[in-house]
DNA sequence: CGCGAACGAACGATCGTTCGTATGTTTGGA
DNA sequence: TCCAAACATACGAACGATCGTTCGTTCGCG
């Protein structure tokens, strides 16, 4: 008798959709306030719900912030994996690897922010795997370096604390630069690509 | 007649520092588990009191937030003013700056940790206020590589953008470098400057 | 008829904070 | 020198609010 009053019935959208929309508004609210300082009760105002129909989609906050999390972790592997097989000159892997980093950066920056800074949230055994997938994925980088050391077309140095100095980079970069269009991107990553081979030195200043 | 059993009384130990103290398990706290996430009964669990008496010491949550924020930009901003007052040339500034930069970063992590991740939960017009501080830092190195370009010292781009990428870079290795003793931190800082200036690739590769 | 998806009510727990009070130290006037 | 007033700091109890979550139920669609 009051559903009259509703905003009608959402029974009759695309339901399996809603379960979709729901992650995305966590994944929003996750980024904005912070996993600790976002309620149920608020994803579930913002999705048009009450908060006990969010557990007919998803049995806890966490799941929520697993789902986001290791979503994001396994693009980022599978990711690395296929740049890895790849037949191609170390540099030019390393400009690619940039370059699919940052297309998938900017695929979903909200999402991009929880994984970078709500990871922590996650209770064991999930946290360790979460650890363990980034861990393979900073290895990737590191190896990558250090392929280009010994072939000499890096100069020497730590590759492991190169691969995280990097990735500092552009996972802080999404917050510091203007949402890119195809074109814009790509010229983001030979930027990225540019400043980390060469640095800021004015090409007339020999390097020591 | 019952404090007999409490772990005898701390009023005789040195009652000014006791502010001091707490100021540091908050830093600790906010940095390991983030600043919603940590209950003033926790703070006053691992600082041997009771939760109401914290209000002894400071008038809310947030003040204590407040302090630590405000503490790290207050620092930043001046070592800043300071450098651009030195009469040097452009790149021996930025050098400068970023070997004073990371001292401040490795004088206390935790507080850098707390400065760098939770500051958006500060509310206005506090917000507004670290913002603008934050901003005038960030200006800061733009300047620095504003005025390298103007010079020829430094190849041409977006000063902005690598003042807040050089940024993200120190704030971010915070968590990846092993604690530097003074010896090491001077090194660390040569490290990133030559990064930043040359790049990694070899020196016998021509920059494109 | 059954099932997915919504709801209101309510659970126990915990949140930041306030209050009144007790106790120990410091201070200042007689 | 001694006592009392003032102060700093701690406490237990408790406030109202909000937290994540569970339960029983209803309702509409296939």
């Amino acid at each position: 008798m009051k559903s009259d009053l509703l905003p009608a019935t959402q029974a009759t959208a695309p339901t399996g959709s809603r379960r979709a929309l729901i992650a995305g508004f966590a994944t929003e609210l996750f980024h904005r306030k912070g996993y600790a300082a976002t309620s149920m009760r608020e994803l579930a105002s913002v999705s048009g719900i009450e908060a006990p129909s969010l557990y007919n989609h998803f049995s806890s906050k966490e799941t929520l912030l697993h789902e986001i999390c290791f979503g994001m972790a396994d693009a980022f592997v599978s990711t690395a994996q296929r740049i890895a097989a790849m037949d191609l000159p170390v540099e030019d892997r390393l400009a690619r690897a940039i370059e699919e980093h940052l297309r998938l950066l900017f695929s979903d920056r909200e999402a991009v922010g929880v994984f970078v800074n709500e990871w922590r949230h996650l209770s064991e055994p999930s946290l360790q795997t979460f650890k363990s997938l980034r861990s393979d994925y900073e290895q990737f980088f590191a190896g990558l370096f250090q392929e280009g050391m010994q072939k000499g077309v890096f100069r020497q140095g730590d590759p492991l604390w190169l691969g995280r100095q990097l990735l500092l980079l552009m996972n802080g970069s999404v917050h510091s630069t203007a949402r890119p269009d195809s074109e814009a991107l790509a010229d983001l990553g030979r930027r990225f690509y540019s400043l980390w081979m060469h640095g800021v030195a004015s090409p007339t200043n020999q390097p020591d």
